[in-house]
Order: C-alpha cells, then sequence, then structure tokens
DNA sequence: CGACTCGCATACCACGAGTACGTACCCAAA
DNA sequence: TTTGGGTACGTACTCGTGGTATGCGAGTCG
C-alpha cells in the first residue's frame, strides 16, 4: 500500500495549518470515527485493532502514534459521543425559564439522546467497565451529568430555599442513574414510544412529589433526614 | 503435580452423593470462589484463566469441564454474588410491615450490600459489559431487581389504588438505577457513613414527596401523564 | 475384577495487543 | 534549491491469553 498520497484528500480544516498537521489529523479523526461505529456495533472487547486500521485505511503504526492504546482510543471516542450527547441536550433546553418546565424538557431529550445505539453501548455499557468507575464518573461529571446536576440545583432551590452543595451532587448522582437506567427501560421496550410516555409520567410524579413537598412547606435543609421527613409528613397527615 | 488425590478432601457435601461427584462438585466450587477474588479485585478483563485455575490448583482442563468459557464462569460468580446479595436484603426486610418504613429498610440494606467491592465489580461495573444489557438485565430481574420491584409495588398501591403492571415495571427500573447510582455514591465517597445519610435523606426525600401526593389525593391511573400532574399540582397550589 | 466413563492434565493453536525499528514525506532554514 | 531534521506513518515481530484436541488414571458399576 503506497503511502506517497492519503487516499481522501483531507477536508478543508483549519486554514492556518500546514500540509501535514490537516493530513494527521484527518487520519486521527478517521480513526475515532471508524472506532466508535465497530465500538458500537460490536463492543470494545470484540473489536480489534486490526479491524480499526483496516477500516480507516491505515495500519497500527498510525493508530499507536495517535493514541498510547486501544484504551486510549475508547476515551477518545467516548468523550467525542457523551460531548455531542450533552451539546444537544443543552440545546434543547435553552429558553425554558420555568424549572420543573426545564427538568421535563431535559428528561425528554435525555430520553432521546440516550437511545442512540452509540451512547447507549459505548457510555452506558462499556464505559464503566474499560474506564473504571472511577474516570467514567470523572469524565460524567463534565457533561451530561453536569446538565442534571443543574437541573436538580434549580428544582431544589426552587422554592427559595437554598440546599446543602454536597446534597445537591447526591440528588444529581441518584437522578443520573434513574435517568441511565430509565433511558435503558426506553430503548430495550418493544414499544418505544409508549415506554418514553410510562418514564416521563414516573420521573414527572417524582418530580410532581417534590414539587407538592414545596408546595406544604416541606424543605431540604442541614438539618433534614429521612426520619424527621416521616414525621413531619405524619403531622401534615393529621392536620390535612 | 500428582492428580492421585484432591489436595482438600472435599466438605462434607451431600451424603447421598459418590465421591467423584463430591470431588467435582468441590473442585467447582474453589474455582467460582477463586474467581470471584480475582474478579473483584482485577476486574473481568485483567483476570487470566491462568491465574484463576492457579489459585484453584487445578488446570484449564478442569476449567474447561466445568464452564463452556470464561464468560461462564463469570456468570457463575455473577449469579453467585447475585443471589447472596439479594437474600440478605431479603432478610434484613422480614417483619416490617409499613409499606413507607419497608422501603427506607430496604434501601438501608441495599445501601449496605452495595458496599461490597464484589457486588460492586462484578454486577455493577462489569456485569453489564460482559454479559451484555439483555443478559444483565434478565438476570437482575430475579434477585436484586426483584427486590425493589416489589416494594415499589407496595409503596405505589399502598394508597388503595391499583397502578398499571408496566407502570410498576418502570418506576422500579428508575429507583433501581437511582440505587446503583448512589450505592456507587457511597462507596466512591470519602466519609460513606456521611454519604450514606444524605443518599437515605434524598430517597426519603423523593418518598415522601410521593406519599405527599397520595395525601393530598394525586394518584396513579391509567389516565395520569406528565402533562396532567402539571395541572394537577397547579390547581392544588392555586387552593392551598 | 474388568471394562467403561468421568474428571482432569498436557500440549498445542490462533489471535490480538503492544513494540522496535525502518522509511518516506513535509517543512524550515541556509 | 538544497538539505537536514523530525514527523507520520508502515512493517515485522513478540508475547500473553482464550480456547481446543487428546491422553490418562482414578472411580464406579456390572
Amino acid at each position: 500500500m503506497s503511502k506517497l498520497v492519503p487516499k481522501v484528500p483531507p477536508l478543508p480544516g483549519v486554514p492556518g495549518a500546514t500540509k501535514r498537521q490537516q493530513y494527521s489529523a484527518s487520519t486521527k479523526r478517521t480513526l475515532v470515527e471508524v472506532a466508535e461505529e465497530l465500538f458500537t456495533a460490536n463492543g470494545y472487547a470484540s473489536t480489534s485493532l486490526d479491524a480499526i486500521v483496516a477500516g480507516a485505511q491505515v495500519t497500527k503504526g498510525a493508530l499507536y502514534h495517535h493514541f498510547s492504546g486501544k484504551q486510549a482510543l475508547f476515551e477518545a471516542v467516548f468523550e467525542k459521543v457523551e460531548s455531542s450527547t450533552a451539546r444537544a441536550i443543552q440545546q434543547e433546553m435553552k429558553g425554558v425559564k420555568d424549572p420543573w418546565e426545564k427538568a421535563l424538557t431535559g428528561l425528554r431529550s435525555f430520553l432521546a439522546a440516550v437511545q442512540a445505539s452509540s451512547y447507549r453501548r459505548i457510555v452506558i455499557q462499556d464505559g464503566p467497565a474499560v474506564l473504571g468507575y472511577e474516570r467514567y464518573r470523572e469524565k460524567e461529571e463534565r457533561s451530561a451529568f453536569a446538565v442534571v446536576q443543574d437541573i436538580v440545583r434549580t428544582v431544589l432551590t426552587a422554592g427559595g430555599h437554598d440546599v446543602d452543595e454536597a446534597m445537591v451532587g447526591t440528588f444529581a448522582q441518584i437522578f443520573f442513574g434513574a435517568l441511565s437506567s430509565a433511558g435503558e427501560a426506553v430503548s430495550g421496550a418493544t414499544d418505544t414510544t409508549a415506554a418514553a410516555e410510562r418514564v416521563e409520567t414516573a420521573i414527572g410524579f417524582i418530580l410532581a412529589g417534590i414539587q407538592s413537598l414545596a408546595d406544604r412547606g416541606v424543605a431540604l435543609d442541614g438539618e433534614t433526614s429521612a426520619g424527621s421527613l416521616r414525621r413531619t409528613l405524619g403531622a401534615l397527615g393529621q392536620e390535612g
């Protein structure tokens, strides 16, 4: 295979860059794209580097020049899929002001995005195992998780109360897990539309519950505990 | 290595079984136990079959006699870890009658169980990637997930209303994801006790919200949707 | 007590991740 | 323009690992 000239001339690219940089960036992008396809279709473990470099029309020398190994390549794919997903969700939430409405909008976007096979396979399914939970959460923290955390914060502080930041993080993690699992429920169902509606209703019900507590003056503060909540609810139940 | 006699005489075992069956069962158990240790410590991908058979004092011939391959061995470990965990949780929930109290009890047990490194690594982290989400959920359905589903059902139907079974499943899946993620939050935190308390409070808050809706006569039925919930809440907010 | 089979060991193969090293091409400087 | 250097790959190899084929001796049963 002659290497005199790349088979595909590099896309316009950055004008301020030299030919070599453009060629190099082009092959790197191609590698990531091919890897995303194969990882999505067959999973991380069942995808060989030979298959990836063959699809990208290069050899392992090129791959190992750009990435330190298979895992590093996966990380690049992971970040690409994840950042584009997060961007799409944030796009759809722009302009919605009411916290509860915003939460539901974000939920719908998340459910839509999470059904993309690339996100399911690469981020949800293989991500934790390949990167390890440490790096996995670390990366999530700055994209999809950040969106959830933002929503949670606005919802919890909607009543004007201020909530402990650690508690916001806890809630965000709980909701993120709930949403990920919900996404799986939707994309794994035979009737995805009906499943999506059920999930919306369920999350809506939970959010409505939180809102209902806010209506009745029950708030989260530093002193709130599971036990105190039960007592408060009991008292409210007596008088109501 | 002589194979005249097993290094360790088999545990008492079933009296009605022949020696060969006892020896065989013994080595199989040993394989699963050693595999559980190594999988937990190093993860599935980084654990070689050579290491496992060395730890079990046998060879690959024995392993492939009992299991069809590495994945099948993992499944055996998975089922062992998972079933024992589910049993432990159900044990602690025995005798608690009040649905809300039962839910909180189950939550505490789940948080405790989920912190076991074997459960975190094998079930939560490696499980989905190794088994695939299909088989993963399929297996969960019959153990830890079943516990969650049971709790969810009793809580949702606590007010005397009957809820669509599909909706129970949706809720269960959402809560299961939430609890798994919460478990990670707890076990990954520096101060696990404080983290566990935050999780309890957060879940308690969500449950209290649902209970609050029940108090105010808002229930889930076939016609409930996210939109209708918002309208109902709005009306209640006006009069309250 | 003899044949048969089960439980396991041994030896081997195929494949895939990672490495060492060679080389052609691009770019900057002279 | 030429040339030296370094970048961006290609080639050829190693080694660890999952899986397989086959042999063999101890249990088991007639």
